[in-house]
DNA sequence: TTTAGTACTATGTGTAACAAGGTACTGTTT
DNA sequence: AAACAGTACCTTGTTACACATAGTACTAAA
C-alpha cells in the first residue's frame, strides 16, 4: 500500500463512526443499505469494518434494531438511534466541526470559500 | 476513556499527519514548536507521537532536516519538505477537501454557509 | 561537577479498520 | 424434495498508528 492510500485510509478511518451514526439518524436502515449510502458518499466501508462497528455502537447503548423480514432473503436487522445515541451524535457533529476549523487552520485554507 | 472522548481522538488520528505537513510547508521548524502550532489549532499532540511520524515521513522522502544549534539546550532538527513532500501534500490537500465533501454529504450539513 | 532545562529517542500497549472466510435463511430450478 | 443462487449477518487474524512512559544526550548556570 503506497503511503498516500495509506493515510488516505487513516483520514477516513477517523470519521466512519460518524458518518454511520449520521446515515442511522435518517431513519431505520439495515447494514447493506448503510453499505451503499456510504459508497454513494465515496466512503467505501466493507462488511468485516461495518458489522463489529454496529455492535459496538449498540452496546454502548447507542443504538438499537429489531428484524424486519424481507422479501428477498433472510431478514434484516433494521437498527435506528437511542436517545442516548442522538446527543450523542451532536456531540460528534460539534467535534467534526471543530476538526475542520483546526485543520483548515493548520492549512490556512477556506475550502468553502464562496464569492 | 469516554466513548467520545475515543472518538474524537479517532478524528483526529487520521488528520495529524496531513496537518503537520501542512505547519512544516510554511518553513523549517523543529519538533517543539510544531507541537506548539498544532496545540494553537487546538490540535493537542505529544512527543511520543510527533518524532516517530517525523521519522516515518523523512524516510518516506517527504521530509528532510538540517541541524540548527540553539543558544539554550542542544541542537535541533529543523524539518523541511522535500519536492516529494510538496506535491505529496498537495495531494493531501484534495483528499481532505473531498472528505470533508463526502462526510458533509452524509452528515447533510454545510458547516461553512454564509448568508 | 552537579543541577536544571531542553531536545531527541525507544518500547510496550490498546484501538479499530480491514481481509478473508464462514454460517444461515429464502426462493427458484430441476 | 434436493440442489443451487442470492442475500444477510458474523468471526478471526493481521496491521497500522497514536499514545503513555521512560530514557539518553547536550548545554549552560550555580
Amino acid at each position: 500500500m503506497s503511503n498516500l492510500e495509506n493515510t488516505q485510509a487513516q483520514m477516513r478511518k477517523g470519521v466512519l463512526e460518524f458518518c454511520i451514526l449520521s446515515i442511522i439518524s435518517k431513519g431505520e436502515i439495515y447494514p447493506s443499505d448503510i453499505i451503499s449510502k456510504m459508497k454513494e458518499a465515496k466512503l467505501i466501508v466493507v462488511e468485516g469494518t461495518l458489522y463489529p462497528l454496529l455492535t459496538r455502537l449498540k452496546n454502548a447503548g447507542l443504538l438499537g434494531y429489531r428484524w424486519i423480514e424481507s422479501n428477498a432473503g433472510p431478514p434484516r436487522k433494521y437498527y435506528a438511534l437511542t436517545e442516548l445515541g442522538q446527543s450523542y451524535l451532536q456531540e460528534l457533529n460539534t467535534t467534526w466541526n471543530e476538526l475542520v476549523a483546526a485543520v483548515n487552520q493548520t492549512a490556512n485554507i477556506n475550502t468553502q470559500s464562496h464569492e
